[in-house]
DNA sequence: CATGACTAAATGCATTTGCATGGAGTAGTC
DNA sequence: GACTACTCCATGCAAATGCATTTAGTCATG
């Protein structure tokens, strides 16, 4: 008898939903404990720093980042707020602007990369080989087909949630 | 020359984030439309249903679905509220409550469990064989080591976020 | 250049979350 | 039994989120 999503399908749904909240969670307690603020604003940061210019239109970020449109709008509205980013004028689009990562922000970044990258370490890399871990990534990219080119770039320093 | 979280490392991270929230959204999304609550109360529905006498103390509920204190309250809160479910006393601990399941509850449950699948097999199932997925629960499980007993379980009526 | 359809971004408002705390009960110790 | 420490659950309040709408600007068409 054939069950229509398999067991086996269903096994990876619950899986890939509790052990990505574990990891996330575990990530997320530890940059705060080290008094960082949320992941969303680092990936943010590092859209922005990786961006030609240091600078990207909310839109662009939003695509990124896979956020609602608001809810862009909002962290940038934070980000500005606490100096890491600026907002510049748009000649193009008057409707729109851009939003500049400044020297704050880029150092924010990479200090968050530090307890970011260590968190990554300790909550997977740890766990798994390099070669599991290529399978893994495989496995999951059938699923999303969305991480594709940024995923490629992410060489450097680290990346991005949500 | 080595780097700490491997390029592997983090190449899994991104996507075990991108695509779990790809994924989740989708299925939340789906049941949704079809009119339904979010999954978080499906999960409640589930775990009543499914414990001895269809009622759980808060507490069990709590751990079963990995949500803090607070939220479970609310959740439980919001329930009873709609009818799905009904607090009891508890005679041995008169702190504490049991949280039973109500008719109502189980139908809705079982409702829901037939759009709920559907959005399984749709982002989750369709896109991978069986043996994949084995696989992939595999390298998962390396990863959080929570889903232990509970996963055995799920065979019949599928199961849990968060 | 008027119009209608569309995109960029912000925001008001209701709901939900997170955090810290409080009240009530249990359990161990002396 | 009085004290202390701890567990169970609820809740007030501030902050974050989701949703729908608004404001401003673009663009294609006639």
């Amino acid at each position: 008898m054939k069950r229509k999503p398999s067991t086996e399908a269903t096994a990876c749904w619950i899986r890939l939903m509790r052990v990505q909240s574990r990891v996330l969670n575990a990530v997320e307690q530890d940059l705060k404990k080290a008094g960082f603020p949320p992941l969303a604003w680092y990936d943010a940061l590092l859209e922005l720093s990786r961006a030609p210019a240091g600078e990207l239109r909310p839109v662009e970020l939003e695509k990124q980042m896979l956020l609602p449109q608001y809810s862009t709008s909002r962290l940038i509205e934070r980000l500005v707020d606490e100096g890491l980013a600026v907002r510049r004028e748009c000649k193009i689009d008057k409707r729109g602007q851009f939003v500049e990562i400044t020297d704050a922000g880029r150092e924010l970044q990479k200090k968050m990369w530090s307890a970011y990258s260590a968190g990554i370490e300790k909550h997977v890399g740890s766990k798994l080989s390099d070669a599991d871990a290529v399978k893994l990534c495989g496995l999951l990219d059938r699923l999303g087909c969305s991480c594709g080119e940024t995923a490629s770039l992410v060489a450097k320093d680290g990346a991005a949630a949500r």
